[in-house]
DNA sequence: TTGACATGCAACCCGCAGGTTGCATATTGA
DNA sequence: TCAATATGCAACCTGCGGGTTGCATGTCAA
């Protein structure tokens, strides 16, 4: 799995955002998110295209309108694969100061 | 807290790549970073740089030699502040699958 | 003291990301 | 059938990110 893309895609605001709405609402149109970023309706799409490529949002034609929809999915790969990797690191070093704390305490 | 410099600073695989190293081994001095990248030197600083201004990375100095160690305390932020967020919206989708499942299963 | 070593600083280059504008296409509803 | 609506496509502009090279600075060791 290509986790650059979604780093990639995960690195822009306004792309967050778009995902953020697509929280508050999941199934929006391309226009409805239009209304809530201040830049052209091209700009948005480009910005939903590369959302799509990293497989953060799948659409659905419903006559002529785009449908949204967030995937979820790839935030939880990164998750597991890298930010939780150090964090597991960190919980061990915090586990490895307090053990050293309490030698301390104790001698 | 300002996120968005956490996540640009994600978005370079080379700079994944130096916490990556960074997390096999912490403290490692500029020049041993530089032999496992594929650039020049001042690459690979301005790389480190943008890393420490995430707060990714902490700097130490010992005489000429610049040490670096690994701070992944923005990685739980952004878990917590985002991808937490969605996560937790997947795992309450997939309830209400399983409670819609057992409910179909029922009639 | 001096040369080798580790790093910093600054200028420069270039591709591409993020934005725009203009026009084309397809669907809807009166 | 036709005008309004929702979106796509393509060309273009511009700033900046990621890289380079050249030289300066500071520290160590003989």
């Amino acid at each position: 799995m290509d986790m650059d893309i979604v780093f990639k895609a995960l690195a822009d605001s306004s792309r967050r955002q778009l995902l953020d709405l697509l929280y508050q609402e999941n199934g929006r149109t391309l226009g409805e998110l239009c209304e809530h970023l201040d830049m052209s309706r091209q700009a948005v799409t480009k910005h939903l295209a590369v959302l799509e490529e990293a497989n953060l949002v799948a659409v659905v034609w419903r006559g002529r309108e785009k449908l949204h929809y967030l995937n979820p999915v790839p935030l939880q790969d990164i998750y597991e694969r890298w930010i939780g990797k150090f964090e597991r690191q960190r919980l061990h070093a915090l586990h490895t100061l307090k053990t050293r704390l309490e030698e301390d305490d104790e001698s």
